[in-house]
DNA sequence: CCTAATGTTTGTGC
DNA sequence: AGCACAAACATTAG
């Protein structure tokens, strides 16, 4: 279930394990999940060549090749998963675009096979597939912050989900934040006050912190994401039972009593 | 059978 | 132009 977190752990997958290594051969099982290339374009452009630093910026994942070689965009969508495999009868089955780099095999895999693997030729700009993306979200300042918010006019959850102003924020990790800002999600995205934008920086950066830790959303028992397949979801703080809504097109969840819908 | 699902894109309409 | 909303994407799970 890839969030920002789940990303990068992704990404040191790759460092940990793929970096420095060359790659031998290549598997496509589903082409509809690789874009830009065919399969057999995808060999001839990487066989031989070695993988450099994986980087990630929002939810993309960013695999180069070489010094000045192509690169590999890995979207994860809704079920996507990139792994590493050293035996391969047991996991490899099921890979969609497989890279097999002689001491283990890295294995993207979507099982409602939404997102996939996009090939950018040398010098070609990562934003041709990714489209217009935000400043990652592990890097916003409060003022970054701030000037976002202030030029929006509509929702405060709307803005924080809008992958072309800050990149990286999902669902969860959203409702996540503005709960423990207790931020309705449908306050003006340009109506914080100086207060609540302090603490809605400073918990966005500490949600993200945490998670990534983890590795995934939620990061602890008591977070309010962790309520959200509860039979009866109540706030972890003060017990009252969370409201649920469709806001900004996803299911959300909020504290009635923690999170006003107007300023105090 | 129906509904909803952690993400994004595309079209429509204000 | 900016933003909200719905539907679509492909598939699984409940």
């Amino acid at each position: 279930m890839p969030e920002l977190p789940d990303v990068e752990k992704h990404r040191r997958t790759v460092a940990e394990h793929a970096q420095g290594r060359t790659v031998e051969r290549i598997e496509v099982n589903d082409p509809e999940l690789l874009h830009g290339t065919t399969a057999q374009g995808l060999g001839r452009s990487l066989v031989g060549r070695t993988v450099a630093e994986p980087r990630r910026h929002g939810k993309w994942l960013l695999v180069p090749f070489d010094t000045d070689g192509p690169t590999l965009l890995y979207h994860f969508r809704m079920t996507g998963e990139l792994v590493w495999v050293t035996d391969p009868t047991a996991d490899a089955a099921g890979g969609a675009v497989t890279l097999d780099l002689g001491n283990g095999q890295l294995v993207y895999r979507s099982r409602r096979r939404l997102g996939g693997v996009s090939y950018l030729r040398a010098g070609q700009e990562p934003q041709e597939v990714t489209g217009e993306l935000g400043p990652d979200a592990t890097t916003l300042d409060r003022e970054q912050l701030g000037a976002l918010l202030a030029g929006r006019r509509g929702g405060l959850k709307s803005a924080l989900l809008d992958q072309s102003l800050i990149a990286g924020l999902g669902n969860e990790l959203v409702d996540e934040i503005l709960w423990r800002s207790r931020l309705h999600p449908r306050r003006a995205a340009a109506g914080l006050g100086q207060q609540e934008l302090d603490t809605c920086h400073e918990q966005l950066q500490d949600v993200l912190r945490r998670s990534i830790r983890a590795g995934h959303v939620p990061a602890a028992a008591d977070w309010l994401t962790g309520q959200r397949d509860a039979d009866d979801p109540r706030c972890p703080r003060c017990q009252a039972q969370l409201e649920t809504d469709q806001v900004g097109g996803r299911t959300t969840l909020w504290c009635p009593q923690e999170q006003p819908a107007r300023q105090a």
